[in-house]
DNA sequence: TTGACTAGTACGTCAGACGTAGTAGTCTCG
DNA sequence: CGAGACTACTACGTCTGACGTACTAGTCAA
């Protein structure tokens, strides 16, 4: 099954990181699978099929980055652990450095070829 | 081959986008691509194996973000196309709007916790 | 009682990340 | 000038994890 129509929906590669999301998700509060799905949806503008979803979930408490919450109803509920929280903290640091990497490099680029616009184009820039 | 030894180097599965850092690096001028290895190492503290590096060029190359640049030389320099450069922008952009609600998401259930820091904490944070 | 929505299990496929081995050119330097 | 170090790849293989589809089952309202 799964034949995949588009090699890649977003430009690069993977949509990136399922883990990240998740863990998002939960460091404003436990919540179960779908919940956390439609919160994902919402704020990242990502749509986490089951299997994705579900698999990525497995994973990170295989890691002990997130943790079941006992619960008697069928849904199961989520929370971050603390490690989960120190991995998701490095994550974001680790975004914010690349990001302002790749920024930066793109800005240099057009200084080099338009050195007139260089004062002004930095002040307005990002 | 390739026994892998630890599950995941970097705790949220994989370590995220050699293709972005792969445009990065051509962001800032052509290079081979043993150069652009090095140069990601030196800023991303990566160190791309070839596999992975020309895995990824190849990809890149195919999907028209990047350019083989004509040369004499042995070595295949490469540059980053104007599809290319888009795609960079958005990728950059996505990445900081999800490090920032990471970010965020992690401030507020401290602030949860400890609401007594909040006007300190929100001050400083960041 | 039917249909819509919620919540998840189960399973399969495939891209792509990552490693290892091997090859070949270049460049010292004793 | 031959050995070793570094540069620059090619080739090949494995396994993880992302993603999709199909299916099951509970809940609730009309």
């Amino acid at each position: 099954m799964a034949k995949r129509t588009s090699p890649t929906n977003s430009e690069l590669g993977r949509q990136s990181e399922p883990a990240f999301l998740i863990l998002t998700s939960l460091a404003s509060g436990e919540k179960h699978g779908y919940a956390l799905a439609k919160d994902v949806e919402a704020f990242a503008g990502v749509a986490l099929g089951p299997g994705t979803l579900y698999g990525a979930i497995s994973r990170l408490e295989e890691r002990g980055l997130i943790a079941p919450v006992p619960s008697d109803d069928r849904r199961q509920p989520y929370q971050i652990t603390a490690s989960g929280r120190t991995a998701l903290e490095s994550a974001v640091r680790n975004m914010r450095a690349l990001a302002d990497e790749g920024a930066a490099r793109l800005r240099l680029r057009v200084l080099a070829l338009r050195p007139d616009l260089g004062p002004l184009f930095g002040g307005i820039t990002q």
